[in-house]
RNA sequence: GGAGAUAUCGCAUAGUGGCCUAGUGCGCCCGCCUGCUAAGCGGGUUGAGGUUCAAACCUCUCGAGGGUUCAAAUCCCUCUAUCUCCGCCA
């Protein structure tokens, strides 16, 4: 949700960004009415409001006949006001259901265009030349077999396509990536968090997800409860009305959390081992600070997600996002994309965005940065510091030897030692 | 799942239909006084929204949502959370 004011003091700047994501600007007109009629019927019903309220006052003291033809005019008040009140509220509802449409302005610096219009910034590493090598590579299903690490027919068995069980040194390669995750975040600055996974109507509302994405998300209908797709939720919830004192921020948080994605969209696309799938888990960051410093933070992230995939030792690229491909929350998103050698191209493995104030507003989450000021809304940022599943397939790809066995990055050989090699067969 | 209780401003409390424009204490902020400190004195102190050049004014906000009434913190209904006990359970 944007600051409604805007559309009163930049009209033109909402316009230009909606055209930068490549959608309508004629949603702004249709807010700017919407935003007229609620200011008029909150004047409405706070003139009749104001009147019942003093005439009130007049009926408590009066008594007799003058008492008699006060109560008749209070009367027909109180149907003025319970009309102007219900006027009031449809305006108000129109408004806010039409606000909360609007996605977050892009960044005049994010590429214009769609989803392939994104900006390589930067690559690292180098991609192995297995044909030098003197072999084809195997993808990371095959390896997972080999190593006992993945075994998809069973997930598929017991939950359906897209579906998997971690086996083995897959099970003991994800605790490891996640304590390794979680302790070096911790290090960083970040507080471990350790989130519900299923939540309430408005924490989903609140993070922007109930919108074109509603599709993505599980959802239980005995009990009105969501499954979340990221920590994000839960964390961007967590504050929620509240009034965060300036002192204490930024506030930066690490959770380890399942994510649920229903990959509506995506039938037939990645089915092959555990590359896209319905349910994995995830480290994430997620900062509460003041808008002011919401750019510096995004790039603080980014340097965080760059320096795990160092620490991977994997090959990677940073893209930034083009406008129209962000999310309904995102003014601005970078994305990490390791190269997967069987699919010979970079594949999104992190992502971080700058949601500025769109989902604090939603989530009534307010900053008062000096003592007897006024509170502002604070800004919130995320991004992936490990998805297990992705980091998995990079992994045992990148890490891979002729005979099937996979070297470790000396970052986890306290955890699995330096060599994953095949069971005996 | 069953029975009962509770929910008021940062905290603690008062408030059983109009005198609530929600009082008081603590805490906090500003000032005064006291040659330091403490005490004392005076004032301020929920959060939103609207009108407005501004000063100021108005409206909403007593867990949430409905209802009754000319009028609701107060009466009624529903929901949520918390506490106590019972049952079940990792």
């Amino acid at each position: 949700m944007i600051d409604p004011k805007l559309l009163r003091d930049a009209p033109n700047d909402l316009r230009a960004a909606q055209e930068r994501r490549g959608e309508s600007p004629a949603i702004i007109d249709d807010l700017i009415r919407a935003d007229e009629a609620r200011r008029s019927t909150i004047a409405q019903f706070e003139a009749v409001r104001s009147e019942q309220k003093s005439m009130g006052k007049l009926v408590a003291k009066a008594s007799g006949e003058e008492k008699a033809a006060l109560l008749a005019r209070t009367k027909e008040l109180g149907t003025a006001v319970k009309e102007a009140e219900a006027a009031q509220r449809a305006a108000g509802d129109e408004f806010t259901v039409l606000l909360k449409s609007l996605p977050n302005p892009a960044s005049p610096e994010a590429p214009p265009g769609g989803e392939d219009d994104f900006i390589v910034l930067e690559e690292v590493g180098t991609p192995r030349d297995f044909e030098a090598e003197g072999f084809t590579p195997r993808d990371h299903l095959e390896l997972g077999e080999l190593l006992g690490a993945i075994d998809m027919e069973r997930g598929a068995k017991v939950s359906g396509a897209r579906f998997y069980y971690l086996t083995g040194v897959g099970a003991q390669l994800e605790l490891a990536l996640t304590q390794l995750a979680m302790s070096t975040a911790a290090k960083w600055g970040f507080t471990p968090m350790i989130p519900p996974a299923l939540v309430k109507p408005q924490a989903m509302e609140g993070t922007g997800f109930l919108g074109q994405a509603a599709d993505d998300v599980y959802h239980l209908d005995k009990d009105d409860l969501y499954l979340v797709g990221t920590s994000e939720v839960p964390l961007a919830a967590y504050h929620g009305d509240e009034i965060l004192d300036g002192a204490t921020l930024p506030k930066r948080y690490a959770a380890f959390s399942p994510c649920f994605r229903r990959e509506a969209g995506s039938h037939g696309r990645d089915t092959r081992g555990i590359f896209r799938v319905h349910w994995f888990d995830k480290v994430e960051m997620f900062i509460y600070t003041t808008l002011d410093q919401a750019e510096a933070e995004h790039r603080r992230l980014l340097a965080w997600e760059q320096e795990w995939l160092n620490m991977l030792e994997l090959p990677y690229r940073v893209i930034d996002v083009a406008a129209g491909d962000l999310g309904l929350s995102a003014i601005r998103k970078f994305d990490c994309e390791a190269w997967i050698p069987t699919q010979g191209k970079y594949r999104e493995v992190s992502s971080t965005s700058n949601c500025t104030t769109f989902q604090a507003r939603r989530l009534d989450t307010r900053v008062r940065v000096t003592q007897g000021e006024d509170t502002e809304p604070a800004a919130t940022l995320n991004g992936t510091l490990c998805a297990m599943t992705r980091t998995i397939v990079a992994l045992l790809e990148n890490g891979q030897q002729a005979d099937g066995s996979v070297k470790l990055p000396a970052a986890l050989h306290p955890f699995l030692g330096e060599v994953l090699r095949p069971l005996e067969s």
